[in-house]
DNA sequence: GAATTATGACTGACCGGTCAGTTTTTTCAA
DNA sequence: TTGAAAAAACTGACCGGTCAGTCATAATTC
């Protein structure tokens, strides 16, 4: 912290910090609630956990949030947002083949989810969403839609160049990300019974799925 | 317990007992169990409506199981054991291509579980299995190892048979079983939303792997 | 009538959300 | 610049409700 106005420990009723504006504060509680979802999942995860580990009371999160449902909406949120926005600008402008581009998202998948607590938000809605159904609907429209708009465009950008002959990734975007989900949920399980290498595993299935889907090195055009 | 030695005042006929034996109520207590698990979730499914949907008395189901930990271990048990069995039979002897096997499989997959309540199972476990390291440990053993097994050894049977060249499925039997599981997430979470004809999706999806990992219609031999 | 099985009221622990009170920051008149 | 009051931010004890698990009692069986 500051340094320079630290007061002795003489006065123990006087705080020394001070205080962090909103935004900040704001982002503590989130990232406090990531970790103690994740943890113990939405009705296992106490309010007062949550404020402990932000460095707050427990009043305070309601200042920020109307309640539980609505700060796990907030992390929901901010944790998916960037990564899918990210990934919509690189589809994009893309210049190089579809398997270029495929290696590159899943790497973004590796790196920015599978490797971070994020992947637990993901285990999260699994488990709670049939619970909450605004919530598994809010999810489906913020990520789950975007996502597979996105694995869309890249079918048909890789149809149109004549990367690839088959339809099937376009009508069931769910087997290109099929084993994301699945690497997600071992990781999270079984990785203690038996450790799995999601790099590797998930560079198999982009060989595959191309073969499958009948790539051809080139394109038809070039 | 001897049959020599039956009872010599009791009618030989048993009459119909009013209580039901010990089997069939711990098998309704199970199939309770599942519905309101199902429904609510592990910490969300109330022990009292276990019992009122199985048509006991809530201190009736601690004679059953020791605790709720134990209803949840159990009711897992009970609905994967059967399904893995007649699959890992049906494996054991199947005189068709892999192909054939794959699609049987999968249709059983989607038959005996897709279809019915016991998908709920899977999600369930997915959502709650870190907050229960012994219980996904138990799940792994029971379900997951076996799973990967009988996958295994498919994979095997149809490089012997020289209907595929790649071993990615045997390195990463996950990539088989991920659309399966997506489909069980996506059936419970956003069916409403965007409805998923499964049983496509997973045809599609043997098409894809199996062209994927080199697959010649008729074998090298035959 | 003894043994077995079932019952459901009860208990103790737990937790989401509230709110009266406290501390910090801002405002503004002198 | 000051300092006093108003506003805003924060706190945590508390309340109302919930629920897993218990146990004294009752019903059924043999």
């Amino acid at each position: 912290m500051t340094g320079a106005d630290q007061t002795p420990r003489a006065t123990p009723r006087r705080p020394p910090r001070k205080r962090p504006d909103a935004a900040a504060r704001r982002q503590a509680i989130l990232d406090a609630a990531l970790a103690v979802f994740a943890e113990k999942g939405f009705a296992g995860a106490r309010m007062e956990d949550v404020a402990r580990r932000a460095g707050t009371a427990k009043g305070t999160l309601y200042l920020h949030f109307k309640d539980k449902a609505a700060l796990f909406e907030g992390l929901v949120r901010t944790a998916a947002d960037p990564v899918l926005g990210m990934m919509e600008a690189q589809v994009a402008q893309f210049p190089g083949s579809t398997r270029d581009l495929l290696v590159l998202l899943f790497a973004r998948l590796h790196g920015e989810i599978i490797c971070t607590p994020r992947r637990h938000i993901v285990r999260l809605l699994i488990g709670e969403g049939e619970r909450f159904p605004e919530l598994a609907d809010f999810y489906f429209r913020t990520v789950v839609a975007r996502g597979q708009d996105l694995l869309r465009a890249i079918n048909a950008r890789a149809l149109a160049r004549g990367e690839i002959t088959s339809d099937a990734a376009l009508r069931f975007p769910q087997l290109i990300i099929g084993p994301f989900l699945t690497a997600v949920i071992w990781i999270d399980l079984f990785e203690r019974s038996e450790p799995l290498d999601a790099e590797a595993m998930l560079a198999a299935h982009i060989d595959v799925v191309l073969r499958g889907l009948g790539w051809r090195d080139e394109g038809v055009g070039a």
